[in-house]
DNA sequence: CAATCATTGTACCGATCGGTACAATGATAA
DNA sequence: TTATCATTGTACCGATCGGTACAATGATTG
């Protein structure tokens, strides 16, 4: 009996392990023990190693929120993209249970692997929400501090939320976040 | 030759590595390598190997969380702790350039290991900063809210100004947060 | 059918992991 | 001085680490 995967269906497996181990706490075994797949295919499709596993699956989150948050921060209509940015970022870190595996790697040594990614990653969503509260009719300087105050907020509700184990908070944090938002846009 | 160290004076040079590796990255051979104490040093001083070192750097760190910010904001005039609150932890965390080992440790499986410790440490730095600003004159609710807003905002910033490595972000994002339960005060 | 080739399971590699055992060291106190 | 005892350096343990080699598998193509 043998098992035939793509790579494109292993990413999404492996960015579950890194988001619950970290970089350091995933080993190969971890992964073959969780997911049935052996080195054999591992090294097939990531001849890099775990390094290359790892920067596959933080390309594959980066493509997520680039099409169905950046993206729309940038072009559509601002007061839709901003509503829209909180329910899919609720529903992508699944209310707090789920964390912010580029968030989690900027914390220790592994941003030194992927500092150029983890960077543009922030950066990119900054950008792309100041972009949105200004043809809302937010002054530039305020949006940018306003952008940068709803990331880190995000951020900060992942870790509050898993420290407490409450995932209320982190519904609860959103929510005033996203009134704060709205409050200086009109 | 022989160095004799003491264990009050190792605690503090282990935090900083576990800071920077996490727990999983932190291991006996670069606690050596870094701080010159050998293995015998450290299950001399702690039975109970790198478990027992994180446990006791967590201690260390909610000690003196306790004894700078948290009486302060329970027990002294409302706004000169938080005003002491925020200078602090600006220079505790180095302008971001140290991050929050208990925040860190949420993030991850190591979790599990100290989930007590975990949710103490935060609980009450949100429960003092709450009695602090009811009494400034903040009704309940609103200070419950303002107290999670103000914690969850400090560890946002601490991950977004890593993240682009830009120590600025985080002397910025708590300039806005001081200003900010500043105005709810009054 | 035969040949090719992407994919997989498994055995194996040296290095390092966390942890233990214990003798050498050196300060303290009788 | 001698005995005691906390402390340390070092050698060692089995387990696991990330990674490699390669033959077996099986679908695809001519």
């Amino acid at each position: 009996m043998k098992t035939v995967y793509e790579r494109a269906d292993i990413v999404p497996l492996l960015a579950e392990i890194f988001r619950e181990l970290g970089y350091e706490g995933t080993s190969l075994s971890r992964i073959t023990e969780r997911t049935g797949i052996g080195k054999g295919s591992l090294y097939h499709f990531f001849p890099g190693g775990k390094q290359e596993m790892a920067g596959a699956v933080l390309a594959d989150v980066d493509g997520w929120f680039e099409h169905a948050i950046y993206q729309p921060l940038r072009k559509d209509d601002a007061d839709q993209a901003i509503a829209a940015m909180w329910t899919n970022v609720n529903d992508y870190f699944c209310s707090g249970r789920r964390i912010c595996l580029v968030g989690a790697f900027a914390l220790d040594e592994t941003r030194e692997r992927f500092s150029a990614e983890i960077g543009d990653y922030f950066i990119r969503w900054i950008d792309a929400l100041r972009s949105a509260l200004m043809r809302a009719g937010c002054p530039e300087g305020e949006a940018q501090t306003l952008a940068e105050e709803g990331v880190a907020g995000i951020q900060g509700a992942l870790v509050l939320s898993r420290a407490l184990d409450d995932r209320m908070v982190f519904t609860r944090a959103l929510d005033t976040l996203a009134k704060r938002l709205d409050a200086v846009m009109r």
